[in-house]
DNA sequence: CACATCCATATCAATTTGATATAAAACGAA
DNA sequence: TTCGTTTTATATCAAATTGATATGGATGTG
């Protein structure tokens, strides 16, 4: 038995409606097509479905027994539509994204504002965790892309692309007010004590490395967690840190921060997203990582030839 | 949105065998034709339901949402086109019959017979009543129809055909043997007792009719509810009565009945099927109305031009 | 590096569907 | 009754869809 379903919907109107004209109208087609795809589908299952009168048809046992059964799927298919139709306006949805902290400040946060008010429907869940971290998260699926800082040391199965670069600014408390509006190198910089992220963070790799290759050793003497327990340190006067821009431009407390002019140019950090090759995002993932991107539209699906 | 369900059971095959080429098989088809299904599903709904790969497809998001609803929805068709087959094959159904001694005796029981043979899996549900109560069974929809005995006295609604007339003997006991053997009047017989069916039944307007039509009064000394209940009042020699011959035939004491060799034709009773004009037939009721009528198989349905 | 296994595309014939005109049956109202 | 309306049934033909085959590209395997 191999009908087409087509035919079952046409019943399945046709039975709503309890007239060929009816259902004809209904499915805007026309009351000799009906005819026929009744007549064929009753072959087809060897039974008559409706019993046809002047004014109209009504089901026979058969076709009552089959209505029960199509009633059913066709409610589910129409609510299957009404689903992707849903998630296809971005009505609904969810995003889980693994972010580190300076690609939360430095482009989520502002991008998420804009998204959230397209797209008021969708939830976003935000694991906000160091580089690695956020990447084992990607990996183990629970989060449908990750914000973080280059170097990022991903796997295989992902793919890296740079959204944005940063950069960092040398940054001391009020105590050094002597080092303020005037040009320090990095040499000059290693004899203050230094107040870094953990030396475990990506960063502190990317600083290390930096130090090296101009003939000097980084080792900082305070090791913060996260950037945002950096910048209380250092209006405590406890060193000089180096501190993503936008971390310094949005403190409500810019007066208890001096930026130093650094002659070595502080290499620029880069915000990536990575996603997992295998993975297909939802819609509403695929949107915003569009507008991180800056991208205006995803790809467009198009229609098959003949 | 008015997307062809085929496609829809192409996405459902494809889903469940995880390649475009293993559904193109299971489905009979080939594959650049569930390519090119597929593709056009995907464009009409809006978004992407497979990620492809070399070595088959797997759901997106979207997909896995469409599919929870199309897999129930065609569990259900399959479901039903499973119901409707085993109606067909009458492995399953249940028939309603509203019947009158007579025609159950005389009738349906042997066909009946046969039909279960054939037709082991159809339930039978058998209301044995009289006449009236049977029209009254049939109108109220708890029988698919009713076989009884002239005069029906059917609704508008309704329709009777005549199956097979049956012919009705004068009996008494042995009592009375000395009317054995030889030709009695009708005439004659008013002088005995007589036992007869209740009056509010067919058969007894019937007989009342034939005895005014011959001038003569029909005043039963004894009334009885049912035919079966007749002769063993006759056996005890309570009157005369007149029984419909395979009552006497099937009778296992044949020896305390004595047949009258009676002037008068006794007239001719008729059982006949009545059924409601604007209901259909179920396959398994059909059948058996079939076998009833001695008809070979029900009208055939036929596949349409073009 | 050849080979097998996927999906994608192009093309064309065969089939199905959509549309129109028209018939037949049944009902209701004038 | 007869006419008008409403319903399903049938015939027919163009248009669209589907089925089938050949072929190409990507990817992984021995």
């Amino acid at each position: 038995m191999n009908i087409s379903y087509d035919y079952y919907r046409i019943f399945y109107y046709v039975a709503k409606c309890g007239s060929f004209t009816g259902a004809a109208n209904a499915l805007l087609n026309n009351q000799p097509n009906i005819t026929r795809a009744i007549k064929t589908l009753e072959y087809e299952l060897g039974c008559t479905l409706f019993i046809r009168s002047n004014k109209g048809v009504t089901l026979t046992p058969e076709g009552e027994k089959l209505y029960q059964h199509i009633a059913v799927a066709f409610q589910q298919i129409e609510a299957g539509e009404a689903e992707i139709s849903l998630d296809k306006t971005l009505q609904k949805g969810i995003v889980s994204i693994a972010v580190s902290e300076v690609a939360l400040h430095g482009l989520l946060l502002p991008v998420l504002e804009n998204y959230h008010i397209s797209y008021p429907g969708v939830r976003i869940k935000i694991s906000n965790c160091s580089t690695p971290q956020a990447i084992t998260e990607l990996k183990n699926g629970l989060a449908d892309f990750a914000l973080v800082t280059t170097p990022t040391g991903i796997k295989d199965d992902m793919k890296s692309v740079n959204i944005k670069s940063f950069s960092s600014v040398a940054v001391c408390g009020t105590a050094y007010s002597k080092l303020k509006n005037k040009e320090v190198t990095l040499k000059e910089i290693t004899e203050y004590p230094i107040v870094s992220l953990d030396s475990k963070t990506k960063t502190y790799e990317l600083y290390s490395k930096w130090f090296s290759d101009n003939g000097l050793v980084f080792s900082p003497d305070i090791e913060a967690a996260t950037t945002d327990q950096l910048l209380p340190m250092i209006k405590h006067n406890l060193g000089i840190g180096f501190v993503p821009e936008m971390f310094v431009e949005n403190d409500n407390e810019k007066e208890r921060i001096i930026r130093l002019g650094l002659k070595e140019k502080i290499p620029n950090g880069s915000i990536c997203l990575v996603t997992k090759k295998n993975r297909s995002p939802s819609i509403a993932t695929k949107k915003l990582v569009d507008m991180l991107c800056g991208v205006k539209a995803s790809s467009q699906l198009s229609k098959p030839k003949v």
